[in-house]
DNA sequence: TTAATAAATTAAATCGATTTAAAAGGTGAT
DNA sequence: ATCACCTTTTAAATCGATTTAATTTATTAA
């Protein structure tokens, strides 16, 4: 049934239905050069030898792949935990599938030049592009891919207009989240940043400060601290601010997870939320409705995010023109239980 | 610098060593039939080229992909939300990275013959195995794939010795953890299973029976209710037996996202957990400690699920002799707040 | 019937690597 | 100088598809 390996080749099609390789190929493509009768048959040949085509093969002589690369730049590999990821994920898949793309999954531990995720993924030809999640701040890997040409979708804010990205007006809403616990009243509001070496922190860090001028709060620096995203940072940050005795009425956190942890902290020590202490998180993650009290947050939206990124990097692929550089969503309050008022 | 469309290839480096490409191909295996002055010419005219080899000719002649794919069988594709999903992914992009492997994503929406994931990726040799996250029971497209002898290996419990599994010991989980409610004097438990058609959810089921059989306790068949593994399902469940009256004093959720859902709605009507009502979960997710009660939970070791699968298939794939077809991965019953006692 | 033209098919080159078998180059013994 | 043998290099086949250019077959016009 097969020619060499046990796998079903277009030769043996075009052995079964009587006709040159060459034929089997223009005919499964529709070629009007293939007489319509000759089509059939070759159809019916293919049929009945399950014939699927080798994608290797393909891909080789056509110089495409039909695969792009989800890059997760030297990672802990918790960002696979983080809610986010998951439901950019899905907004990915969604428009993959719909498009027969696969998705290669890369994520690199170190910041080894040679191995990078960058480097190995793109320079060997397995995708024919990329959708790169926020990378930390000059990355020179990540700026030589960008150099190199090679179609890329960047998740995150990006100064000039050189790269195609999806971002976030992370400014405004962790201004709108800071706006609201100052409208309630609040003044002193702590502030747990990301990384700072993320643009996505400075932006939130940003937006937060903003909303203090305009409100004509003055900023207590010692209320900003930077964190990592995690519960356990939130967790450990309420910790250090009590056992500090550094007054405070609110804490924007940087995430949802970080609030998540910081409200466990400030329940265990018994200062109640949202009477003593008014919480708002940021990305509004499905667990944020289930806790108690129900988290406030700023919504954003994640599995959009995955999907505007797949088109857009489909689009560039397929040499469409009219493709926006800049995409930027925008994020929402939601207010629930945790902020009071 | 480079022969045709603007990449390093072969031939180039062969150019510029003044050599045949045979001799590059051998001379970057580091083959001993090469001169060694031979082979450090060749090199360098590789360095200076940046030259990376194209996987996809490598992989045309080789047969081997270096890439193992993750089959997720028609999904919602609310798969990638659950924290199980996350962690499994953690433990298996670990090893494949510390084994220069890619992986693949591969999920389908519809159970269509045709283009099921399983079609899809196997037979277009995209991959070179892979990693099957539990399937319905019976999926004839899964068992195709079996039967063709493709390298798999199956996440979950599978009746007899004909393929690679990592498996959890599911009913000795649930027994624990419905053995555990009933020792502490619980006799109306109910039980969220997860969906009946998959063997996960009539593991679990089986495990809350034994543990009734063994305590001489009868099974409430009224108790025993069918649900997807969403927290929605949870909250809903609850809701139900609350307005149907029908009377309990334990929830045993099949997994951790119902446990948590209920617990919501156990909260929102002014039940106590666990004064009134006891609740354990199954999986342990991160969250299961954050809320309040801590959730009481038996513990699976899902990264570790993810690293056994990974190292499983590789040692397949490098036709190694020595590896079992089955590892049963045990439980552990972690006692936290919700269930009081 | 033959020439001109159109339609259908196929041989062969190509994509980028690997690998086998053949060729070329060296060395030492006789 | 010749032969045998070993080392090194390379030509050519191969993997499985696509595509161009050439060839074959069919159709129409004269």
């Amino acid at each position: 049934m097969s020619s060499g390996n046990g796998h079903t080749t277009m030769k043996d099609v075009a052995r079964l239905a009587g006709v040159s390789p060459a034929t089997v190929s223009l005919a499964l493509g529709n070629d009007p050069r293939v007489n319509i009768k000759t089509r059939k048959l070759v159809r019916e040949a293919a049929d009945k030898l399950r014939y699927i085509p080798n994608e290797i093969g393909r891909s080789l002589r056509s110089q495409k792949t039909e695969t792009i690369a989800l890059v997760i730049p030297h990672t802990s590999q918790h960002v696979f935990s983080h809610p986010y990821f998951a439901k950019l994920l899905e907004g990915i898949t969604e428009v993959l599938n719909e498009n027969g793309y696969n998705l290669l999954l890369s994520t690199t531990a170190e910041e080894n030049d040679e191995q990078s995720a960058y480097e190995k993924v793109l320079r060997n030809r397995r995708a024919d592009g990329v959708i790169v999640s926020s990378a930390s701040l000059f990355d020179r890997n990540f700026l030589r891919l960008v150099d190199s040409g090679f179609p890329v979708v960047y998740l995150g804010p990006w100064t000039n207009n050189d790269i195609y990205t999806v971002e976030r007006d992370d400014v405004m809403g962790a201004f709108s989240a800071t706006d609201h616990l100052l409208k309630l009243g609040r003044r002193k509001i702590v502030h747990f940043t990301g990384p700072l070496n993320h643009q996505v922190g400075r932006d939130r860090l940003e937006g937060y400060r903003l909303a203090h001028q305009q409100n004509q709060v003055p900023v207590n620096e010692e209320l900003v601290i930077e964190k990592d995203l995690s519960v356990n940072a939130g967790y450990e940050g309420v910790t250090e601010l009590l056992d500090r005795q550094i007054p405070f009425d609110a804490l924007f956190a940087g995430n949802d997870l970080m609030a998540i942890g910081a409200m466990k902290q400030l329940l265990e020590r018994g200062i109640k939320v949202p009477e003593q202490i008014s919480v708002v998180g940021f990305d509004d993650i499905d667990m944020a409705s289930m806790f108690h009290p129900t988290l406030t947050t700023v919504h954003q939206p994640m599995k959009q995010t995955g999907i505007l990124a797949a088109q857009k990097l489909l689009g560039v692929l397929n040499g469409r023109e009219d493709i926006e550089k800049k995409t930027v969503l925008q994020t929402k309050l939601m207010i629930r239980e945790s902020c009071g008022g």
